[in-house]
DNA sequence: CATGAATGAGCCTTCATTCAT
DNA sequence: AATGAATGAAGGCTCATTCAT
């Protein structure tokens, strides 16, 4: 379908997505040309392989989304159901937490590449399976509904951004915010 | 202290803070030039009143924030401790849902005004003085800590604006959001 | 009405239009980043005081627009009819010709300053005008209209261009052009 | 002389000229990327035919100055030497209106392919000459000279591009805008 | 105090042309 | 011969901030 690179094109390419990947970490905003200098390309060849900043974003994140993908599909096969969503939801807000390219992507109402749209579409139905199951098992309120998966882990991973600290506390930050709300997701006999 | 304005400086304070509030509600970016334009001011009476973009924004949000603090003092004397620190969290969120000057001064590591330091330390300790009497009382559990009450708030706005929707669906969202929340904050025999 | 422009301002301003002057003459293209160094000005400068090219050419343009329309509404008291609609296009020509500025002027469908248009207006009314009179007084023939007046002298004018030649060259080419195309114009009893 | 070309680079080569001949019927700038994707082909593959864009253009507008050309011919033989003049060139004028590849090629003062300078020079002779017949006649007055021809004929095109209208509004436009130029261009007796 | 003109770094994007594959 | 990736100069525009008036 896609013409398969040339072997110098390719190169350019992961170079580009490579330096990408820095930037983000780093905090570096994402400006093409810029990219390009590091990069040791001209504008041109940047822009060539990624019309936008956003594609080249997108780009960048497409491994951990596919990767989380790939977990919550596994997560499906989990014969607990509250132990499936819950694994699910700690990965992905730790997955936000640990790679800046996320939050963003994540966030945007629209995409830029269909890839990102079909992997963001399949996270979404993923959630919502295992929240539904564990729904079905009595083990989960009645209140956030699926749409409601995406923006809340959304929000968890920027409280962990407001918080602030080092790496290693945010994924604390992380885990004790999730744990957290899901007490509150969770269905339980209360206040008896 | 500070000297007092001339009357006509202070009307054009006025004016300028009046504008900024404008745009904010619509969500138009502040910029200083288009301020003082829509103010009928100079670029420079902008700057000499507010040295930076940040400084104003800060001024915007002050009159909510010390409605809040002052809302934080009242619920202080509520005789159920619950019941306080659920309707000032329910409060606060409310406000940074409703009003788009509130989420970056909140999230904001740095002030550019003492005076918004202030208003935010305050609001800290109230909602430390709410949490610890909650806790006291047993109403709480152990987990967050008051350190996390802020970026937590935060995260739900976050969260809302990621859902989406009409002003009036973003106030619904936020409330089932934080529900959701204190129902995992919210001490209790569980599981039993 | 208009702010009258601050002393330091309007000599800006008058450097730039100047400048561009200049270019126009020695046939550069009107880059306004290139007006600027030109100018000793920064680029910001320029762009305030001329927001397009457009606007920079059209206010280039303007004075010699000016003495055509000065010139037109004076032929209107010429005693006779078809010198003096002779004499107005003779000197638009000219004028196209010896100046750069004004073709792509006369040429364009839009103008960027309401001035300019203002002037655009008289000169074709007060071409109609001088048209209409000739042909009231059995000078000219009927075909072409008054809304033919403009297109057709920038048509010589740009006629001119393709003959090329000196600047004296190209004069002379212009009246031999626009002799031949009034004698068409002219009214007479033909092949008797 | 020219070698020539193999099977496949003549269908590439024609695949070109037809590509480029529709860009310029719908308007759009001739530039050879674009050339090269509209063919499905490499850009590199565009520059081996045409090394720049105004080959191309004179390559596509070469088959109308060739069809000009013989109409010129053809005229020569018409026993009537002012309709002979007259006819030329109206279909002159006429297909400059028609054809947008015309007009940029006719008004070049340096042409690219040795072709182009050929069928130019042609149509100059063959203007001269239908020209001389004419004066030589007694039709045509002493005024425009052999080398005013093409001039005024691209003058004539570019009124009728200011005057602007439908495709059918422009040829007639052109006809009324050559028919004043020729009553300009006849000798006569006048104003006897 | 007020004004608003000036600044110019900074960012974005296009496109004619070359050249390695 | 064909390909199409790479190039990077060139041009466009914005905006936070300063400073002469």
């Amino acid at each position: 379908m896609t013409t398969p690179l040339r072997k110098d094109a390719a190169r350019n390419r992961d170079r580009i997505v490579a330096v990408a990947r820095a930037m983000v970490d780093e905090g570096t905003p994402l400006q093409l040309n810029d990219v390009a200098g590091r990069a040791g390309l001209g504008v041109g060849t940047v822009y060539r392989h990624f019309a936008t900043p956003e594609a080249l974003l997108e780009t960048v994140a497409t491994p951990c989304l596919e990767a989380l993908a790939a977990q919550g599909r596994e997560a499906t096969a989990d014969t607990d159901p509250w132990r499936a969503l819950e694994g699910f939801l700690f990965r992905t807000v730790e997955a936000q937490v640990t790679d800046a390219s996320l939050a963003p992507v994540a966030a945007a109402a629209d995409d830029t590449l269909p890839h990102t749209t079909e992997l963001k579409e399949t996270l979404r139905s993923v959630g919502t399976a295992l929240l539904d199951r564990a729904r079905a098992a009595g083990a989960v309120r009645h209140e956030p509904t699926a749409a409601d998966l995406v923006p809340l882990m959304c929000g968890i991973a920027y409280a962990v951004n407001v918080h602030g600290g080092t790496p290693a506390d945010r994924i604390d930050t992380a885990h004790r915010y999730l744990t957290t709300l899901l007490e509150g997701l969770r269905a339980a006999p209360r206040h008896a």
